[in-house]
DNA sequence: TATCAGGTCAGGG
DNA sequence: CCCTGACCTGAT
């Protein structure tokens, strides 16, 4: 019989977070027991929330599920601390319980440089079969008595292995390329990540964008989903439309000739600290919001 | 068949 | 700084 731990969870929504584009990987479980379950760095989690309590199997992952979707954080204070204007506004009320992620950095860096130009499905798709061909098979026994299956991240070694051409064979186009390039240089410098990890955010984000295929958006999204910086604010297409449309009033530009190096500096200074988060509830409540194909 | 999608790089104002 | 074209691939 298998024991699963609780985990509080207050102004959470475990579903919306795993569908607002930070990760790609998790499954929706069919069967009786519910839930989701996939792969959190090595090891293979099931989770299922009930109201303010996340239910997480094996127990002895609990903590690592915490930290993973930021449950040891107070996110009313992160919510408090937002700009009062309509258009954030109502993409908190949208999803209020939408977290931003910790992600372990090298499937971070790597699943981003394999979305440039990518549609979610097509990220999930890249993502699930590079794991289906180069990660590690886990098992495990959920509530209901039925087994799943799922695969972690290859690692450095194993897509360096494999080869460009062979990750060109996983629908990668050009980013196999990047995606091998990155995959060599950790191989040989296992902690590089670790490292620019601990650099100031400026710094890390120089760092990183010497990643070949990495640029200003890809860093913005490592330091943002895996290194806990909280103030860094991608910028994709979505969000610059929503910068666009909703914010050419509160800053001193002009929405239609301005590049994005000015929105960059306008976002960094109008929404602050915590601009991630802004950035996470405009993206998902305009990505949702729109008219378009329901993106399973 | 042409165009577009959650970008980045190289090359040129 | 800003702008343009190229680049793999699957979907409309």
């Amino acid at each position: 019989m298998t024991t699963l731990a609780s985990v509080p969870c207050p102004q959470f929504d475990l579903s919306e977070t795993l569908d607002s584009g930070q990760v790609f990987h998790w499954h929706l479980h069919e069967g009786p027991a519910g839930g989701f379950f996939g792969c959190i760095g090595k090891e293979l989690v099931w989770v299922h929330q009930r109201g303010d309590l996340l239910e997480v199997l094996p127990q002895t992952m609990s903590e690592e599920v915490r930290r993973y979707f930021r449950l040891d954080q107070d996110h009313r204070a992160i919510l408090d601390s937002m700009p009062t204007d309509p258009a954030l506004q109502a993409a908190i009320a949208y999803c209020p319980g939408l977290r931003i992620i910790r992600q372990p950095a090298w499937e971070c860096l790597t699943t981003f440089i394999t979305s440039s130009l990518k549609q979610v499905e097509h990220i999930r798709q890249i993502s699930l079969q590079l794991r289906a061909r180069y990660g590690e098979e886990h098992r495990l026994t959920l509530p209901d008595g039925i087994e799943v299956q799922a695969f972690s991240y290859p690692s450095p070694t194993a897509l360096a292995e494999a080869g460009e051409g062979a990750l060109r064979e996983c629908r990668l186009g050009y980013r196999a390329k990047s995606l091998h390039l990155a995959a060599q240089r950790l191989t040989e410098n296992p902690s590089l990540l670790n490292q620019i990890q601990r650099l100031s955010t400026d710094e890390a984000r120089t760092a990183l964008s010497s990643f070949y295929g990495v640029g200003e958006k890809i860093a913005d999204c490592v330091l943002l989903f895996s290194f806990d910086r909280l103030s860094a604010f991608p910028i994709d297409v979505w969000i610059e439309r929503v910068l666009r449309q909703s914010y050419q009033d509160e800053g001193p530009w002009n929405a239609k000739a301005t590049g994005k190096a000015q929105l960059a500096a306008f976002a960094k200074a109008y929404f602050g600290e915590h601009g991630g988060y802004a950035q996470q509830f405009l993206f998902h409540f305009a990505r949702k919001t729109s008219r378009r194909t329901p993106d399973s």
